[in-house]
DNA sequence: CTAGTTAATTAGCAATGCTAACGAAGTATA
DNA sequence: TATACTTCGTTAGCATTGCTAATTAACTAG
Protein backbone atom coordinates (compact mmCIF):
# COMPACT_ATOMS: atom_id res chain seq x y z
CA UNK A 1 0.00 0.00 0.00
CA UNK A 2 3.04 2.38 1.01
CA UNK A 3 4.18 1.64 -2.27
CA UNK A 4 2.06 2.39 -4.71
CA UNK A 5 1.26 5.39 -2.57
CA UNK A 6 4.97 6.61 -3.03
CA UNK A 7 4.97 5.61 -6.28
CA UNK A 8 1.79 7.20 -7.32
CA UNK A 9 2.98 10.39 -6.22
CA UNK A 10 5.84 10.33 -7.99
CA UNK A 11 4.72 9.48 -10.94
CA UNK A 12 2.01 12.01 -10.88
CA UNK A 13 4.71 14.78 -10.12
CA UNK A 14 6.33 13.46 -13.56
CA UNK A 15 3.91 13.34 -15.54
CA UNK A 16 2.35 16.40 -15.17
CA UNK A 17 5.74 18.05 -15.71
CA UNK A 18 6.35 16.72 -18.81
CA UNK A 19 2.71 17.49 -19.88
CA UNK A 20 2.94 20.89 -18.64
CA UNK A 21 5.39 22.24 -21.30
CA UNK A 22 2.92 21.20 -23.64
CA UNK A 23 0.14 23.41 -22.46
CA UNK A 24 2.45 26.24 -22.20
CA UNK A 25 2.21 25.88 -26.34
CA UNK A 26 -1.02 27.82 -25.85
CA UNK A 27 0.71 30.71 -24.34
CA UNK A 28 -0.63 30.28 -20.84
CA UNK A 29 0.04 29.10 -17.73
CA UNK A 30 -1.33 25.51 -15.75
CA UNK A 31 -3.22 27.88 -13.29
CA UNK A 32 -4.80 29.84 -15.74
CA UNK A 33 -5.41 26.67 -18.20
CA UNK A 34 -6.89 24.93 -15.41
CA UNK A 35 -9.60 27.73 -14.27
CA UNK A 36 -10.35 28.49 -17.45
CA UNK A 37 -11.36 24.93 -18.38
CA UNK A 38 -13.37 25.01 -14.72
CA UNK A 39 -15.41 28.13 -16.32
CA UNK A 40 -15.95 26.53 -19.56
CA UNK A 41 -16.99 23.30 -17.79
CA UNK A 42 -18.74 25.04 -15.26
CA UNK A 43 -20.46 28.06 -16.84
CA UNK A 44 -20.25 31.54 -15.07
CA UNK A 45 -19.61 31.54 -11.33
CA UNK A 46 -18.29 34.17 -9.36
CA UNK A 47 -14.64 34.64 -8.38
CA UNK A 48 -14.87 33.31 -4.68
CA UNK A 49 -16.72 30.28 -6.55
CA UNK A 50 -13.68 29.95 -9.12
CA UNK A 51 -10.93 30.16 -6.24
CA UNK A 52 -12.82 27.28 -4.41
CA UNK A 53 -12.98 24.87 -6.94
CA UNK A 54 -9.19 25.53 -7.87
CA UNK A 55 -8.56 25.13 -4.05
CA UNK A 56 -6.62 28.55 -4.49
CA UNK A 57 -7.59 31.56 -1.95
CA UNK A 58 -9.08 34.67 -3.75
CA UNK A 59 -5.79 36.79 -4.24
CA UNK A 60 -4.34 34.27 -6.20
CA UNK A 61 -7.65 33.79 -8.48
CA UNK A 62 -8.04 37.51 -8.54
CA UNK A 63 -4.75 37.48 -9.82
CA UNK A 64 -5.25 34.29 -12.40
CA UNK A 65 -8.37 36.48 -13.79
CA UNK A 66 -6.79 39.50 -14.23
CA UNK A 67 -4.37 37.83 -16.41
CA UNK A 68 -7.15 35.58 -18.48
CA UNK A 69 -9.51 39.08 -19.50
CA UNK A 70 -5.99 40.98 -20.04
CA UNK A 71 -5.66 37.99 -23.04
CA UNK A 72 -9.20 38.55 -23.91
CA UNK A 73 -9.84 35.05 -22.50
CA UNK A 74 -12.90 35.13 -19.63
CA UNK A 75 -15.09 38.58 -19.07
CA UNK A 76 -15.90 40.28 -15.31
CA UNK A 77 -19.60 41.13 -15.01
CA UNK A 78 -21.59 42.41 -12.27
CA UNK A 79 -23.58 40.14 -10.10
CA UNK A 80 -27.08 41.23 -10.21
CA UNK A 81 -27.99 40.85 -6.86
CA UNK A 82 -24.70 41.50 -4.80
CA UNK A 83 -22.89 44.43 -5.90
CA UNK A 84 -19.58 42.89 -3.72
CA UNK A 85 -19.54 40.07 -6.03
CA UNK A 86 -18.05 39.23 -9.69
CA UNK A 87 -19.20 37.42 -12.01
CA UNK A 88 -16.47 35.42 -14.70
CA UNK A 89 -17.48 33.68 -17.72
CA UNK A 90 -15.14 32.29 -20.44
CA UNK A 91 -15.83 33.94 -23.79
CA UNK A 92 -15.48 32.94 -27.04
CA UNK A 93 -11.92 32.63 -27.70
CA UNK A 94 -11.25 31.75 -24.10
CA UNK A 95 -13.45 28.34 -25.18
CA UNK A 96 -11.82 28.01 -28.13
CA UNK A 97 -8.14 28.06 -26.84
CA UNK A 98 -9.23 25.76 -24.01
CA UNK A 99 -10.51 23.09 -26.24
CA UNK A 100 -7.40 23.35 -28.29
CA UNK A 101 -5.31 23.32 -25.57
CA UNK A 102 -7.29 20.21 -24.06
CA UNK A 103 -7.02 18.63 -27.53
CA UNK A 104 -3.11 19.03 -27.93
CA UNK A 105 -2.63 18.05 -24.18
CA UNK A 106 -4.17 14.66 -25.02
CA UNK A 107 -2.88 13.90 -28.21
CA UNK A 108 0.60 14.20 -26.51
CA UNK A 109 -0.29 12.47 -23.86
CA UNK A 110 -1.97 9.73 -25.86
CA UNK A 111 0.84 9.23 -28.47
CA UNK A 112 2.88 8.32 -25.42
CA UNK A 113 0.75 5.58 -24.46
CA UNK A 114 0.37 3.83 -27.69
CA UNK A 115 3.39 1.60 -27.20
CA UNK A 116 1.32 0.05 -24.16
CA UNK A 117 -0.37 -3.15 -24.78
CA UNK A 118 -4.30 -3.62 -25.14
CA UNK A 119 -3.98 -4.90 -21.47
CA UNK A 120 -1.81 -2.89 -20.21
CA UNK A 121 -4.08 0.86 -21.46
CA UNK A 122 -7.28 -1.68 -19.75
CA UNK A 123 -5.20 -1.36 -16.80
CA UNK A 124 -4.80 1.85 -16.83
CA UNK A 125 -7.88 2.41 -17.66
CA UNK A 126 -9.30 0.64 -14.37
CA UNK A 127 -7.39 2.47 -12.46
CA UNK A 128 -8.24 5.67 -13.52
CA UNK A 129 -11.73 5.15 -12.91
CA UNK A 130 -10.49 3.86 -9.07
CA UNK A 131 -8.04 6.97 -8.85
CA UNK A 132 -11.12 9.04 -9.71
CA UNK A 133 -13.25 7.65 -7.02
CA UNK A 134 -10.76 7.96 -4.39
CA UNK A 135 -10.31 11.70 -5.17
CA UNK A 136 -14.16 12.33 -5.13
CA UNK A 137 -15.09 10.86 -1.53
CA UNK A 138 -11.61 12.67 -0.44
CA UNK A 139 -12.73 15.80 1.40
CA UNK B 1 -7.26 5.93 -25.75
CA UNK B 2 -7.92 10.09 -25.64
CA UNK B 3 -10.42 9.42 -22.66
CA UNK B 4 -7.74 7.39 -20.23
CA UNK B 5 -5.41 10.26 -21.47
CA UNK B 6 -7.57 13.07 -20.23
CA UNK B 7 -8.82 11.34 -17.05
CA UNK B 8 -5.44 10.51 -16.18
CA UNK B 9 -3.85 14.10 -16.67
CA UNK B 10 -7.21 15.31 -14.52
CA UNK B 11 -6.68 13.19 -11.64
CA UNK B 12 -3.02 14.04 -11.43
CA UNK B 13 -3.63 17.33 -11.07
CA UNK B 14 -6.22 17.05 -8.15
CA UNK B 15 -4.26 14.26 -7.07
CA UNK B 16 -1.01 16.43 -6.51
CA UNK B 17 -2.97 19.40 -5.30
CA UNK B 18 -4.20 17.28 -2.06
CA UNK B 19 -1.13 16.10 -1.49
CA UNK B 20 0.69 19.43 -1.89
CA UNK B 21 -0.46 20.82 1.27
CA UNK B 22 0.20 17.82 3.51
CA UNK B 23 4.27 18.33 1.80
CA UNK B 24 4.58 22.44 2.66
CA UNK B 25 4.00 21.23 6.40
CA UNK B 26 8.30 20.28 6.05
CA UNK B 27 9.02 24.21 5.31
CA UNK B 28 10.15 23.04 1.51
CA UNK B 29 8.72 23.68 -1.62
CA UNK B 30 7.59 20.85 -3.74
CA UNK B 31 10.58 21.34 -6.75
CA UNK B 32 12.94 21.23 -3.60
CA UNK B 33 11.55 18.19 -2.13
CA UNK B 34 11.35 16.40 -5.51
CA UNK B 35 14.91 17.20 -5.92
CA UNK B 36 15.97 16.24 -2.59
CA UNK B 37 14.07 12.54 -3.09
CA UNK B 38 16.24 12.08 -6.25
CA UNK B 39 19.19 12.83 -4.17
CA UNK B 40 18.18 10.48 -1.98
CA UNK B 41 17.14 7.72 -3.80
CA UNK B 42 19.51 7.61 -6.49
CA UNK B 43 22.43 9.00 -4.47
CA UNK B 44 25.20 11.20 -4.99
CA UNK B 45 24.96 13.30 -8.81
CA UNK B 46 26.32 16.45 -10.56
CA UNK B 47 24.26 19.43 -10.65
CA UNK B 48 23.01 18.52 -14.32
CA UNK B 49 22.45 15.22 -13.95
CA UNK B 50 20.24 16.49 -11.47
CA UNK B 51 18.34 19.05 -13.45
CA UNK B 52 17.80 16.11 -15.91
CA UNK B 53 16.16 13.80 -13.76
CA UNK B 54 14.12 16.45 -13.03
CA UNK B 55 12.87 17.62 -16.40
CA UNK B 56 14.27 20.96 -15.48
CA UNK B 57 16.53 23.63 -16.68
CA UNK B 58 20.43 23.65 -14.74
CA UNK B 59 19.23 27.30 -14.24
CA UNK B 60 16.29 26.43 -12.29
CA UNK B 61 18.48 23.48 -10.76
CA UNK B 62 20.88 25.57 -9.35
CA UNK B 63 18.44 28.01 -7.36
CA UNK B 64 16.86 24.69 -6.45
CA UNK B 65 19.82 23.16 -5.03
CA UNK B 66 20.93 26.87 -3.80
CA UNK B 67 17.94 26.62 -1.40
CA UNK B 68 18.10 23.17 0.08
CA UNK B 69 22.15 23.81 0.71
CA UNK B 70 20.94 27.01 2.87
CA UNK B 71 18.61 24.63 4.86
CA UNK B 72 21.48 22.31 5.48
CA UNK B 73 19.76 19.86 3.50
CA UNK B 74 22.29 18.56 1.04
CA UNK B 75 26.04 19.64 0.00
CA UNK B 76 27.71 21.09 -3.08
CA UNK B 77 31.25 18.97 -3.37
CA UNK B 78 34.07 19.61 -6.08
CA UNK B 79 34.25 16.76 -8.58
CA UNK B 80 37.39 15.20 -8.77
CA UNK B 81 37.69 14.69 -12.25
CA UNK B 82 36.17 17.54 -14.56
CA UNK B 83 36.65 20.84 -11.91
CA UNK B 84 33.43 22.21 -13.78
CA UNK B 85 31.36 20.04 -12.10
CA UNK B 86 29.48 19.94 -8.83
CA UNK B 87 28.53 16.69 -7.17
CA UNK B 88 25.80 17.27 -5.00
CA UNK B 89 24.66 14.93 -2.00
CA UNK B 90 22.23 14.65 0.48
CA UNK B 91 23.45 15.34 4.03
CA UNK B 92 21.58 13.44 6.78
CA UNK B 93 19.37 16.61 7.67
CA UNK B 94 18.67 16.13 4.42
CA UNK B 95 17.74 11.99 4.35
CA UNK B 96 15.77 12.41 7.75
CA UNK B 97 13.76 15.46 6.28
CA UNK B 98 13.01 13.68 3.25
CA UNK B 99 12.08 10.33 4.48
CA UNK B 100 9.54 12.36 7.58
CA UNK B 101 7.96 13.73 4.91
CA UNK B 102 7.42 10.87 2.76
CA UNK B 103 6.32 9.19 5.88
CA UNK B 104 3.45 12.03 6.81
CA UNK B 105 2.43 11.92 2.66
CA UNK B 106 2.18 8.52 2.46
CA UNK B 107 0.39 7.84 5.27
CA UNK B 108 -2.29 10.82 4.15
CA UNK B 109 -2.08 9.14 0.65
CA UNK B 110 -2.50 5.34 2.08
CA UNK B 111 -5.61 6.68 4.57
CA UNK B 112 -7.64 7.54 1.49
CA UNK B 113 -6.25 4.69 -0.57
CA UNK B 114 -8.03 1.91 1.96
CA UNK B 115 -11.63 2.91 1.02
CA UNK B 116 -10.42 0.38 -2.17
CA UNK B 117 -10.68 -3.83 -2.15
CA UNK B 118 -7.64 -5.32 -2.60
CA UNK B 119 -8.35 -6.13 -6.35
CA UNK B 120 -8.92 -2.38 -6.67
CA UNK B 121 -5.53 -1.86 -5.28
CA UNK B 122 -3.48 -4.31 -7.08
CA UNK B 123 -4.80 -2.89 -10.47
CA UNK B 124 -3.78 0.97 -9.35
CA UNK B 125 -0.13 -0.93 -8.56
CA UNK B 126 0.15 -2.01 -11.81
CA UNK B 127 -1.21 0.51 -13.28
CA UNK B 128 1.69 2.88 -11.64
CA UNK B 129 4.64 0.53 -12.48
CA UNK B 130 3.04 1.11 -16.11
CA UNK B 131 2.89 4.71 -15.87
CA UNK B 132 6.43 4.11 -14.45
CA UNK B 133 7.84 2.59 -17.73
CA UNK B 134 5.91 4.97 -20.07
CA UNK B 135 7.73 7.55 -18.33
CA UNK B 136 11.13 6.20 -17.95
CA UNK B 137 10.82 5.98 -22.06
CA UNK B 138 9.52 9.51 -22.34
CA UNK B 139 11.78 11.70 -24.37
C1' DC C 1 -27.76 53.70 12.39
C1' DT C 2 -23.89 51.29 14.01
C1' DA C 3 -21.23 47.14 14.21
C1' DG C 4 -19.91 43.12 12.23
C1' DT C 5 -19.34 40.11 8.11
C1' DT C 6 -18.30 39.01 3.47
C1' DA C 7 -16.27 39.64 -1.47
C1' DA C 8 -12.80 41.18 -4.03
C1' DT C 9 -8.70 43.79 -4.52
C1' DT C 10 -4.02 45.64 -3.60
C1' DA C 11 0.64 45.22 -1.83
C1' DG C 12 4.40 42.63 -0.87
C1' DC C 13 6.96 38.17 -0.05
C1' DA C 14 8.78 33.55 -1.66
C1' DA C 15 9.22 29.69 -4.78
C1' DT C 16 9.81 28.00 -9.56
C1' DG C 17 9.91 27.97 -14.30
C1' DC C 18 12.36 30.20 -18.42
C1' DT C 19 16.14 32.51 -21.69
C1' DA C 20 20.37 35.12 -22.39
C1' DA C 21 24.89 35.99 -21.28
C1' DC C 22 29.10 34.84 -18.82
C1' DG C 23 33.29 32.59 -16.91
C1' DA C 24 35.83 28.51 -16.12
C1' DA C 25 37.26 24.18 -17.64
C1' DG C 26 37.75 20.53 -20.86
C1' DT C 27 38.48 18.94 -25.91
C1' DA C 28 39.89 19.06 -30.59
C1' DT C 29 42.44 20.75 -34.30
C1' DA C 30 45.61 23.43 -37.10
C1' DT D 1 51.48 24.51 -28.54
C1' DA D 2 47.93 27.74 -29.50
C1' DT D 3 43.43 28.67 -30.98
C1' DA D 4 38.72 27.59 -31.42
C1' DC D 5 34.81 25.01 -29.94
C1' DT D 6 32.04 22.79 -26.45
C1' DT D 7 30.28 21.85 -21.93
C1' DC D 8 28.99 22.95 -17.01
C1' DG D 9 27.42 25.79 -13.76
C1' DT D 10 26.21 30.41 -12.37
C1' DT D 11 24.25 35.10 -12.56
C1' DA D 12 20.77 38.35 -14.02
C1' DG D 13 16.34 39.36 -15.17
C1' DC D 14 11.55 38.13 -16.50
C1' DA D 15 6.78 35.93 -15.71
C1' DT D 16 3.71 32.96 -13.19
C1' DT D 17 1.66 31.39 -9.09
C1' DG D 18 1.16 30.46 -4.27
C1' DC D 19 0.61 32.90 0.38
C1' DT D 20 -0.77 36.54 4.27
C1' DA D 21 -2.08 41.18 5.74
C1' DA D 22 -4.52 45.16 4.98
C1' DT D 23 -8.04 47.85 2.38
C1' DT D 24 -12.41 49.02 0.18
C1' DA D 25 -17.06 48.29 -0.85
C1' DA D 26 -21.31 46.21 0.05
C1' DC D 27 -24.39 43.49 2.59
C1' DT D 28 -26.61 42.02 7.24
C1' DA D 29 -27.95 42.05 12.13
C1' DG D 30 -29.31 44.26 16.21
Amino acid sequence: MEQIADRLHSAAIHLLRRVRKRDTATGEGPARLSALSVLVFGGQMTLGQLAAAEQVKPPTMTRIVTGLERGGLVKRAADSEDARRVQIRATSKGVRLMQRGRKARIEYLAQHLEMLTEDELATLGQAVEILQRVLQRWT
